[in-house]
DNA sequence: CTTAGGG
DNA sequence: CCCTAAG
């Protein structure tokens, strides 16, 4: 699939739902003033249009689903279309299913030849192999080819396409060359009409719906100015034309030789300096607009390490090209007044869409939203449990000291250690239970995986705590090594944010930090920062299970 | 799902 | 901590 140029004569019409789509057969100079491009998107069960991601891409390859159309371009912001408008008969996916794509096919054939071949063309494009595709392409040479992607996403064509292509066939055979349009008449002027017009002369509920397609979200705004402000602005905002040398500026597509020029070009500026990159729209740009930043965010393994860093994130200007590297998913923090609405942008074959960011949560982490919910208490919750920490610390000395026949034998202060430990630690799963761990249990989905900073929140680093190291090692003196999941479910119940494979790593740390310290340890050597002190008698313990365990292994 | 290991 | 390959 790859961007497809076409100009269009009139959005308006497109937006009736009358199929009456006129598209201007590409003279090269409509292709030049009027450059559009056309992208796939998704008609949602409630009739909007989402643009299509890329797995929808390919569903669609598969399943026969249909796309319309989505025009993008100065002179149509965001106005899209869909391929049957008056369908409503949508799958379960939300996908207009293939036969509901027949009538339109014969809308097609029912048009004025010029513009049938137009749609036909671009149709044509959604699926037909990249190379398909000169006539259209190799019109003009300000696309640059070496940017288009040429992945196969569609390897065949869609069931309508292929349809619309057959009757393309058979249609060319008469009309052979798509000749300077003869609707001069009933053209509108369009040098005129550039940008602004589209809008001005959609109705409202156009622009709802228009806004709705631009912004994901519906808009109970009647106002047509603001409307069209805002559809203008998002457009603008987010409409690129990555495979081209183009930039939109000053709601014009112009060229963008210079590369001096691209930085600042209102399109790919990451991580929202908007304001301070000479915006071109700066006019409207002010308030809410001006917030919408894009946080690099594309995979989910991406998300995780960039979020720590985003802020510092020294913005990717440069090349526009680069931005469009394929399949790219950057995620768009928009917020609109008081909501947040993330968005990734896909970059479709080199064309980038926003899409609503379909929660891309880790699967099977619900710890990551009770980790979300309780981010709030954890700095108390990690105060208390150090304080309980110290407390136990304390306990343990003067235990031990008021009892030292006790502490020598590696069991006996196991044991001692146990009943004091699990003392305090009831207290603290007590505390932790109270604060987190009703919520932990019954939590779940509450927690939206998207936090402020837009990204998924790595799991919060908990610091473990003196007594968690006690059970885990009594836990492993009692249940073995290796049988985390055990620990976890008898010694560990209580804290729920500790897995079986955090167990697992932390004693495979323990031991590290024993094998570290035996060599050149004289009892004392504790490491001042950092991590905890952990006491010597739970580092013997550790050693003497790691031993046991190392030198009977396959024992039990 | 649970473990083991690498990162 | 996270991820993933192996049972």
């Amino acid at each position: 699939m790859r961007t497809v140029v076409g100009t269009v004569e009139d959005c308006i019409d497109m937006f009736e739902g009358s199929a009456q789509t006129r598209i201007i057969p590409l003279s090269p100079t409509n292709l030049i003033e009027n450059p559009v491009t056309y992208k796939l998107v998704r008609v949602a069960g409630d009739g909007r249009l989402v643009p299509a991601t890329d797995e929808e891409i390919v569903e669609v390859n598969e399943t026969g689903y249909a796309y319309s159309i989505r025009c993008l371009s100065e002179s149509c912001p965001r106005v899209s279309f869909s391929v049957v408008p008056t369908r409503r008969n949508f799958s379960s996916s939300g996908l207009l299913q293939s036969e509901y794509v027949e009538p339109y096919t014969q809308e097609v054939n029912t048009q004025p030849e010029d513009e049938r071949l137009a749609m036909i063309h671009s149709l044509h494009m959604l699926s037909a192999p990249p190379d398909a595709n000169i006539q259209l392409c190799n019109e003009t040479d300000m696309f640059d080819e070496d940017h288009v992607h040429h992945e196969p996403l569609l390897q065949q064509p869609i069931p309508f396409s292929s349809n619309v292509q057959h009757g393309c066939n058979v249609d060319q055979s008469n009309t052979v060359e798509p000749t300077a349009p003869p609707a001069d008449a009933q053209r509108p002027d369009f040098s005129l009409v550039r940008g602004e017009i589209c809008l001005n002369n959609l109705p409202i509920k156009a622009l709802q719906e228009t806004f709705k397609a631009t912004f994901g979200r519906a808009t109970t705004v009647t106002d047509k100015t603001w409307l069209k402000r805002r559809i203008t602005m998002g457009l603008t905002n987010s409409c690129n034309v990555p495979t081209t040398n183009l930039t939109v500026k000053d709601k014009k597509l112009v060229e963008n030789q210079d590369k001096a020029n691209d930085a600042p070009s209102s399109t790919d500026h990451a991580d929202g300096h908007s304001n301070a990159s000479g915006h071109s729209l700066t006019e409207d740009f002010s308030s809410e607009e001006r917030a919408a930043k894009r946080v690099r965010k594309p995979t989910r393994r991406y998300i995780e390490e960039l979020s720590e860093n985003d802020e510092k994130q020294p913005v990717v200007t440069s090349k526009d090209e680069k931005l469009s590297e394929k399949s790219e998913v950057r995620s768009i923090s928009v917020s609109l007044g008081k909501r947040v609405t993330v968005t990734r942008v896909v970059s479709l074959a080199g064309s980038e869409i926003e899409v609503p960011y379909v929660s891309l949560v880790r699967r099977s982490c619900p710890r990551e939203n009770i980790m979300a919910l309780m981010e709030c208490h954890s700095s108390c919750l990690e105060a208390k449990a150090s304080s309980g920490e110290s407390n136990m610390l304390h306990n343990e000395v003067l235990k031990s000291a008021s009892g030292p026949d006790q502490k020598e034998s590696a069991t006996s202060s196991s044991n001692n250690e146990e009943d004091v430990l699990t003392e305090v630690d009831e207290d603290m799963e007590t505390e932790n239970i109270d604060s987190s761990g009703n919520s932990s249990d019954d939590n779940n989905n509450i927690g939206l995986p998207t936090m402020q900073g837009g990204g998924l929140r790595r799991k919060h680093h908990r610091a473990w705590t003196l007594s968690e190291v006690t059970q885990l090692v009594e836990g492993v003196a009692k249940y073995g090594a290796g049988k985390w999941s055990e620990i976890k479910k008898l010694s560990f119940s209580s804290h729920s944010y500790r897995t079986p494979v955090d167990l697992k790593d932390k004693w495979r740390n323990l031991l590290r930090t024993n094998f570290a310290q035996s060599p050149s340890n004289i009892m004392g050597s504790l490491k001042k920062h950092g991590s905890m002190h952990i006491p010597m008698q739970i580092l013997l313990q550790v050693r003497e299970l790691a031993e046991k365990q190392a030198l009977v292994p396959p024992n039990h």
